[in-house]
DNA sequence: CGTGTGATTGTTGAT
DNA sequence: ATCAACAATCACACG
Protein backbone atom coordinates (compact mmCIF):
# COMPACT_ATOMS: atom_id res chain seq x y z
CA UNK A 1 0.00 0.00 0.00
CA UNK A 2 2.38 2.41 -0.84
CA UNK A 3 3.70 4.15 -4.18
CA UNK A 4 0.27 3.45 -5.70
CA UNK A 5 0.46 7.09 -7.31
CA UNK A 6 4.03 7.38 -6.62
CA UNK A 7 4.63 4.60 -8.99
CA UNK A 8 1.85 5.27 -11.00
CA UNK A 9 -0.04 2.94 -13.15
CA UNK A 10 1.78 1.14 -15.90
CA UNK A 11 -0.56 0.18 -18.60
CA UNK A 12 2.61 -0.29 -21.48
CA UNK A 13 2.44 -4.06 -21.74
CA UNK A 14 4.90 -5.67 -22.71
CA UNK A 15 3.84 -8.54 -24.90
CA UNK A 16 7.55 -9.85 -25.60
CA UNK A 17 7.09 -12.75 -23.62
CA UNK A 18 4.82 -14.64 -25.68
CA UNK A 19 3.35 -13.73 -29.47
CA UNK A 20 -0.31 -13.28 -29.09
CA UNK A 21 -1.89 -14.07 -32.57
CA UNK A 22 -4.40 -12.63 -31.43
CA UNK A 23 -4.86 -10.28 -28.67
CA UNK A 24 -8.70 -10.30 -27.03
CA UNK A 25 -8.17 -8.25 -24.26
CA UNK A 26 -10.63 -10.04 -22.63
CA UNK A 27 -10.98 -8.50 -19.51
CA UNK A 28 -9.21 -5.01 -18.07
CA UNK A 29 -9.45 -4.66 -14.54
CA UNK A 30 -10.20 -1.11 -14.15
CA UNK A 31 -8.67 -0.28 -10.18
CA UNK A 32 -11.13 0.87 -7.73
CA UNK A 33 -10.54 4.03 -7.70
CA UNK A 34 -12.55 4.26 -4.34
CA UNK A 35 -11.27 2.10 -2.02
CA UNK A 36 -11.14 -1.15 -1.15
CA UNK A 37 -12.44 -2.83 1.62
CA UNK A 38 -9.80 -4.74 3.73
CA UNK A 39 -11.50 -7.64 5.29
CA UNK A 40 -14.28 -7.56 2.32
CA UNK A 41 -14.07 -11.52 1.97
CA UNK A 42 -12.48 -12.46 -1.81
CA UNK A 43 -14.16 -14.73 -3.84
CA UNK A 44 -12.92 -18.19 -3.85
CA UNK A 45 -11.02 -20.01 -6.03
CA UNK A 46 -13.16 -21.44 -8.94
CA UNK A 47 -13.17 -25.35 -9.40
CA UNK A 48 -10.75 -25.11 -12.06
CA UNK A 49 -8.18 -22.96 -9.91
CA UNK A 50 -8.19 -26.13 -7.19
CA UNK A 51 -7.51 -28.10 -10.36
CA UNK A 52 -4.31 -25.82 -11.40
CA UNK A 53 -3.27 -26.10 -7.65
CA UNK A 54 -3.48 -29.99 -8.35
CA UNK A 55 -1.61 -29.87 -11.87
CA UNK A 56 0.56 -27.17 -11.03
CA UNK A 57 2.65 -30.00 -8.79
CA UNK A 58 2.17 -32.18 -11.57
CA UNK A 59 3.84 -30.12 -14.05
CA UNK A 60 6.59 -29.13 -11.96
CA UNK A 61 7.46 -32.48 -11.74
CA UNK A 62 7.46 -33.31 -14.97
CA UNK A 63 8.37 -30.15 -16.17
CA UNK A 64 10.84 -28.53 -13.63
CA UNK A 65 11.64 -25.96 -15.42
CA UNK A 66 7.89 -24.79 -16.04
CA UNK A 67 8.31 -21.41 -16.76
CA UNK A 68 5.03 -20.01 -15.05
CA UNK A 69 1.35 -19.89 -14.99
CA UNK A 70 0.61 -18.94 -18.72
CA UNK A 71 1.81 -22.30 -19.87
CA UNK A 72 0.85 -24.22 -16.95
CA UNK A 73 -2.64 -22.36 -17.75
CA UNK A 74 -3.06 -23.28 -21.20
CA UNK A 75 -2.23 -26.51 -20.51
CA UNK A 76 -4.16 -27.11 -18.08
CA UNK A 77 -7.41 -25.44 -19.57
CA UNK A 78 -6.62 -28.05 -22.94
CA UNK A 79 -6.54 -30.64 -20.32
CA UNK A 80 -9.43 -29.17 -18.12
CA UNK A 81 -11.59 -29.75 -21.27
CA UNK A 82 -10.64 -33.13 -21.61
CA UNK A 83 -11.46 -34.47 -18.46
CA UNK A 84 -14.39 -36.00 -18.05
CA UNK A 85 -17.50 -34.75 -15.50
CA UNK A 86 -16.90 -37.30 -12.82
CA UNK A 87 -13.17 -35.99 -12.89
CA UNK A 88 -14.45 -32.31 -12.91
CA UNK A 89 -17.04 -32.92 -10.46
CA UNK A 90 -14.43 -33.61 -7.68
CA UNK A 91 -13.00 -29.97 -7.91
CA UNK A 92 -16.81 -28.58 -8.41
CA UNK A 93 -17.52 -30.22 -5.36
CA UNK A 94 -14.74 -28.26 -3.71
CA UNK A 95 -15.61 -25.32 -4.66
CA UNK A 96 -18.63 -25.26 -3.72
CA UNK A 97 -17.69 -25.67 -0.14
CA UNK A 98 -15.54 -22.90 -0.37
CA UNK A 99 -18.43 -20.48 -1.91
CA UNK A 100 -20.70 -21.73 1.21
CA UNK A 101 -18.04 -20.51 3.51
CA UNK A 102 -17.37 -17.42 1.37
CA UNK A 103 -21.34 -16.93 1.83
CA UNK A 104 -21.16 -17.38 5.32
CA UNK A 105 -17.99 -14.85 5.72
CA UNK A 106 -19.74 -12.18 3.72
CA UNK A 107 -22.65 -12.26 6.37
CA UNK A 108 -20.32 -11.81 8.82
CA UNK A 109 -17.93 -9.05 7.42
CA UNK A 110 -21.50 -7.08 6.82
CA UNK A 111 -22.34 -7.64 10.59
CA UNK A 112 -18.79 -6.32 11.29
CA UNK A 113 -19.64 -3.33 9.11
CA UNK A 114 -22.64 -3.04 11.43
CA UNK A 115 -20.83 -3.45 14.38
CA UNK A 116 -19.90 0.70 13.99
CA UNK A 117 -16.88 0.16 11.02
CA UNK A 118 -18.99 1.93 9.00
CA UNK A 119 -16.71 4.54 8.19
CA UNK A 120 -14.09 5.26 10.61
CA UNK A 121 -10.45 4.71 10.27
CA UNK A 122 -10.14 3.26 13.56
CA UNK A 123 -7.84 0.62 13.21
CA UNK A 124 -9.39 -1.43 16.55
CA UNK A 125 -9.90 -4.94 16.07
CA UNK A 126 -13.30 -6.48 16.84
CA UNK A 127 -12.14 -9.61 16.63
C1' DC B 1 12.48 -1.97 -5.83
C1' DG B 2 7.64 -2.32 -6.79
C1' DT B 3 3.94 -3.41 -9.49
C1' DG B 4 1.38 -4.30 -13.60
C1' DT B 5 0.66 -7.77 -17.27
C1' DG B 6 -0.70 -12.05 -19.27
C1' DA B 7 -3.10 -16.79 -19.45
C1' DT B 8 -6.52 -20.36 -17.87
C1' DT B 9 -11.90 -21.19 -16.65
C1' DG B 10 -15.63 -20.73 -13.23
C1' DT B 11 -18.54 -18.09 -10.28
C1' DT B 12 -21.13 -14.13 -9.27
C1' DG B 13 -23.17 -9.51 -9.36
C1' DA B 14 -25.14 -6.13 -12.07
C1' DT B 15 -28.10 -4.43 -15.78
C1' DA C 1 -30.54 -13.36 -20.36
C1' DT C 2 -25.93 -11.49 -21.11
C1' DC C 3 -21.61 -8.96 -19.98
C1' DA C 4 -17.90 -7.78 -17.30
C1' DA C 5 -14.93 -8.36 -13.40
C1' DC C 6 -12.27 -11.11 -10.32
C1' DA C 7 -10.31 -15.35 -8.14
C1' DA C 8 -4.37 -17.79 -7.78
C1' DT C 9 0.07 -17.74 -9.61
C1' DC C 10 4.71 -16.58 -11.47
C1' DA C 11 8.29 -14.76 -14.91
C1' DC C 12 9.26 -10.65 -16.92
C1' DA C 13 9.30 -5.54 -18.24
C1' DC C 14 9.41 -0.83 -17.04
C1' DG C 15 10.33 3.52 -14.29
Amino acid sequence: MKTRSQTGPKPLKTVALAPRPSSPKRRLRPKPSGKGDPRAPKKPPTAFFYFLEDFRKTYKQENPSAKTMREIGKACGEKWKTMTFEERVKYYDIATEKRAEFEKAVVEYNKKKDSGEMSEESDVDYN
